[in-house]
DNA sequence: CTTCTAACA
DNA sequence: TGTTAGCA
């Protein structure tokens, strides 16, 4: 893992600095995060603590969230990734090219991500 | 003063 | 989600 890698996966930043860098409130933050929609950490007082890993995270499940996701189907999204991560992982011990990997994490994002024709502009209610 | 949990409008 | 009480 190189240094950069390792600084934004530091958990350092406190509530309030989250709440400065996402725009979102405590309760919101804390929401996802007891949804373990993000894994942070605790400090001996039991203060959470983020990384800015952990602050992309929270940025995203904003944006499902603005894209009218419900915390369940996010969590589904991060669930199916992680299953990937696995099936990467031992596909590679294997010798298995990841190309066809790809090919099937592209096409359950669109599924799973939502990219409905309910609210996606390129695709017009009302002249189907 | 900042954050935490729990609980209620 | 917002908000508030009562701790640490």
């Amino acid at each position: 893992m190189s240094e950069k890698e390792f600084r934004r996966s530091m958990a350092v930043l406190p509530m309030g600095t989250v709440m400065l860098l996402t725009s979102l409130t405590a309760r919101q933050i804390r929401y996802y995060d007891d949804c373990g929609l993000v894994v942070s950490k605790r400090t001996d007082s039991n203060r959470r603590l983020y990384s800015l890993d952990n602050v992309d995270r929270i940025l995203e499940v904003k944006d499902y969230i603005k894209e009218g996701m419900n915390i369940e189907q996010i969590k589904r999204v991060y669930e199916k990734q992680k299953h990937r991560r696995d099936n990467k992982l031992s596909n590679s011990r294997k010798g298995v090219s990841d190309t066809r990997v790809r090919e099937y994490l592209h096409d359950d994002i669109m599924k799973a991500g939502g990219f409905n024709v309910n609210n996606n502009p390129q695709f017009k209610q009302g002249h189907l």
